[in-house]
DNA sequence: CTTTCGACCGAAAAACGGTATTGGTCGAAA
DNA sequence: TTTCGACCAATACCGTTTTTCGGTCGAAAG
């Protein structure tokens, strides 16, 4: 039963990583699992659905890839760096995997909204217990957290762009690492 | 002869921000200009030439209207600072006036990119002079500026996003000015 | 009672052929 | 030098027909 849903979401995750959304069928699907399309339909009530399921144990394996990173580092800067600088190139390799997918605006679809705010949420969590951490610790001076946490991930999103636009030489750890210098310096002279 | 061809570029920039790019016929601008289409033709070899000349004319404003803020300001963090809210308040307008061309995918088209490039460039050679600027007054401590002002132009780019989806209740000043604290003081304890 | 599937439905997309627009050219005339 | 009517070719548009595809249902297999 379980067995059977994980088969489905594992040849849709290939489908729709090599022709998108749009042109994966649920006929594809059935047939790269085996199974005839009202099988599938068995298991998932939608094609949405199924994408749903695909996104969110992408997502699961992302966090969880963040979570050692971030456990591994030792100091609160060091963490802060580690998530970064994992999310960013996470973000390289999905960005070639699901390059179809890229430009396939499905920004419409609320689903996908959902997971990008879910995840935004998640970061801004994450961001704000690592500050408080860091504060803690005496290595931070901040006052609003919640603020704070916001502009590192405006600041980072920015280091995303290159990624999903066609960009070649582009070093998305040099380029993490040299945003974090700033948002860990400042550029003022004290 | 220089006062026709402002004349149509009056009449298209109206037109384009009205009904964007593709609905926008030659004919429509030679009518509005009340001219024949050939005669515009005469003075551009292209409607995306026409069109190129319009967001020339407005970058020039613009520009003109972030040197002005700039040399306002007395201090380098000052002007900073004025740069970077000049220039998030002018696009919230900007974002409003074109609103039907925002949503029309002329990435596509070369000029654009070039007219974003060249603004790229321009902007990152304003920072760099900002910041130049400060250090000469003692007022930055930074070692490479160009990777510095490129850190700066993607964190406030970042800032740009929900100017162009729908977000009612952002308030572009107050974000600009969180994100300077941080590019400007650092989070860490010194 | 769980699972599979062939047959089917309706809506939406593709195919298509013919018409109208529209970006762009040219040569004549003002 | 400047304007414009006439013209061209490519493409957008439109109404219609056909196909595809997401999703349902009921029968049957296990």
């Amino acid at each position: 039963m379980d067995e059977k849903k994980k088969k489905i979401i594992k040849a849709a995750e290939q489908l729709f990583a090599q022709f998108g959304f749009l042109k994966t069928t649920m006929e594809d699907i059935a047939k790269k699992a085996h199974m005839g399309k009202s099988s599938v339909y068995y298991y998932f009530k939608s094609k949405e659905e199924v994408f749903a399921e695909v996104i969110r144990q992408d997502t699961l394996v992302f966090q969880q890839k963040l979570e050692a990173a971030v456990s591994n580092a030792k100091t609160p800067d060091g963490k802060i760096r580690a998530y970064v600088i994992t999310r960013m190139t996470h973000l390289q390799d999905l960005s070639k995997f699901y390059s179809t997918l890229t430009d396939e605006y499905l920004d419409h679809y609320l689903f996908v909204e959902e997971v990008r705010k879910d995840f935004y949420v998640y970061e801004n969590t994450v961001l704000k217990n690592l500050l408080e951490e860091g504060i803690k610790q005496n290595c931070f001076d901040v006052d609003d957290v919640v603020t704070i946490s916001r502009m590192i991930s405006i600041a980072i999103k920015g280091l995303e762009f290159p990624l999903f636009v066609e960009a070649k030489d582009y070093d998305p750890v040099k380029e993490s690492n040299d945003m974090l210098n700033v948002i860990f310096k400042g550029i003022e002279n004290q």
